[in-house]
DNA sequence: TTCGATCTCCGAAACGTTTCGGATAAATAT
DNA sequence: ATATTTATCCGAAACGTTTCGGAGATCGAA
């Protein structure tokens, strides 16, 4: 009973395929601009009576407007470009990507804009890469960090594509959404040294990324700052893998003098940092303190529970495309924002015990 | 020094602005059509003089082709619709989504489309929406459970619009992707019986979706195949969420008569399920075995590792993009397809100690 | 030489919209 | 009565492509 109705609706919507505005014109002898008018309530008036007929014999044909041909007289498509991270397969498996798009999709629901995700740039070099983006489909593009490069970004702006990035650290010459990695780094050194900790380590991510290098630089900074000894031997690189925080920390904790505690440039490294600790027989928080940065979901399903620095990316994302709705319409946005993290504090760090100071 | 050599590069590209075919034609003193075969490579032949030239004005002019004109003639757009899950915010937080979007994207850039995703549907009916899908800038789409209803893929289906679904469970009369649950959670089973555990539980996900409902089914069925006895109280909701996941485990484990091993219809009650032991004092596995079902990011890091089943999602998403077009070129595909799913024994799940026999 | 075939190229239609300049008729003002 | 405004609608251009029918020119063969 209900197969039966709903295959009727379906056949009502569906006698006629593919009907086109001048197939209502044609069918109500009037002409294709009247239709449009009436269709669109603008921008020239139409007389009531037509109105309502060619409304009518719309919805009888099953009139769907071609977006296509649209876009193609008013130059605007409602849609943004996104182009993700990553080259090669499995770029759609970073964490940053999915809160970034999930920031952004949220926001573009909201402004009435679709999301074309470019997929086939991997293929080309970056110049070509922009005959793709800059072909009419996409009013605007956002560009998720780490893949474009200064050159790309400076040959969109100077063609005029409305384009905004996220990234790890500002970029210069264009509209840029990022973090405070510092300023994150240095909120967890405070909280590891308000609890008591002296020597704290670090595990450094890729320094061929900027923020890598810069929440090392905040490491560097904060110690500075709290005229505390650098020990190089104390900052060692782990790739932002979990096997490279593994490694690295097994590395630290066979120091003679060992840290108490461990700052991570990310959560993957210092799931690696609590796997080793493990591995070594030690226990987190009570016999060493480890801290990530990021917030992934794993940070809070592992066991102890990680503290770690929330990035709201989500937010840099629904800001971004807020800001290339902007561009695109004319108004200027702000050039470079920096959004501040959160400390999370959680079980992986606790004060140092007595014999280890 | 950089710098200087990157701008000069830049203004070469952007002399002009926006050229079209028809600057090309007018520079050469040619018809727009001879610029066109000459671009295209065809369909007529050029001579070759002649197509030289064309090739270094266009280049000249920094001439980008107009995919919104050109798929408005050839009705093609190589861009394939995708219709995420759930409605309202954050809908691109779901495991699930990132993955399936990943096998797409990885197929999609080896096949040369690109991907329009669709945010706005959440404010439309579904018949609404469907305008949206079908208004010529897609021209396949790729449904993914567990947003869209029969209706929805019944209307799209009869408006001549290739599709396919994603789901936890094939969909009638349309090409679906899903994988086989029942097997899956055979499989988990089996390993808990065959390394000795009789009595075993299940926490189930939210009974209005298919695949949490096919995976009771499966749970039940084994138990009738084994001739195990089927307990009620052993088998609690959970909502597919770590809360749920944690309530539901706190009621099994306050059972008279415990299960030694629960399986848990996805990882995130599995977590739960985990914090619930736990709290209560109860070491896994040696005191409860417990198994997920996903293959989540968050099971293998998670203490302990969590056993689980693992759902080729991506090769879901891969086989459906790759399906999507044959349905677009005319060719057709597999009407239904059901993947298999691979058992994943890590650290949770282990025998039942003699005492708790 | 002439006829047909082959090479090249051009002009124009088409895709489905939006929108501007006018045309016609009715209503209002002088 | 005529002149002016107003209300409606139409026709056509435009957006940037692709592609078909055909026109000239060149070439080979009879």
């Amino acid at each position: 009973m209900l197969q039966r109705i709903v295959s009727r609706n379906v056949s009502e919507i569906v006698n006629q395929m593919a009907a086109s505005i001048k197939d209502i014109a044609r069918k109500l002898n009037i002409s294709v601009s009247t239709v449009s008018y009436a269709l669109n309530g603008g921008p020239r008036p139409v007389r009531e009576e037509i109105r309502e007929q060619v409304l009518a014999t719309a919805r009888d044909l099953g009139y769907r407007p071609n977006r296509v041909a649209k876009s193609m007289v008013t130059g605007r498509s409602n849609t943004i470009g996104i182009v993700p991270p990553e080259v090669g397969d499995d770029a759609f498996l970073s964490p940053y990507l999915h809160l970034a798009l999930n920031g952004i999709s949220n926001e573009a629901g909201r402004m009435h804009q679709d999301i074309l995700l470019f997929t086939r740039y991997r293929e080309t070099e970056h110049e070509e890469m922009l005959s793709i983006i800059l072909d009419g489909r996409a009013d605007g593009v956002i560009f998720i960090a780490p893949y474009f490069t200064a050159k790309t970004v400076e040959l969109a702006t100077a063609l005029h594509l409305p384009c905004v990035t996220i990234s790890g650290a500002p970029v210069e010459g264009v509209t840029s959404f990022s973090i405070n990695n510092e300023g994150g780094m240095a909120k967890v050194l405070q909280h590891l040294f308000d609890i008591g900790h002296r020597r704290i380590g670090h595990i450094a991510g890729r320094l061929d990324m900027q923020d890598a290098l810069l929440r090392l630089q905040g490491y560097r900074m904060f110690l500075h700052e709290k005229k505390l000894p650098y020990r190089d031997e104390f900052v060692v690189k782990g790739q932002f893998l979990i096997e490279g925080g593994r490694r690295a920390m097994t590395e630290l904790m066979n120091l003679p003098l060992r840290p108490t505690a461990v700052t991570c440039a990310n959560d993957e490294m210092a799931i690696g940092a609590v796997l080793a600790a493990y591995d070594m027989g030690l226990r987190v928080p009570q016999d060493v303190s480890i801290a990530g940065f990021d917030m992934s979901p794993s940070s809070a399903h592992i066991y102890p529970p990680l503290t770690t620095v929330r990035q709201p990316i989500g937010e840099l994302g629904q800001m971004a495309l807020r800001t290339v709705i902007d561009l695109i319409e004319g108004r200027d946005g702000p050039t470079e924002t920096i959004f501040e993290t959160d400390l999370i504090v959680r079980e992986s760090t606790n004060h140092p015990t007595e014999e280890l100071i």
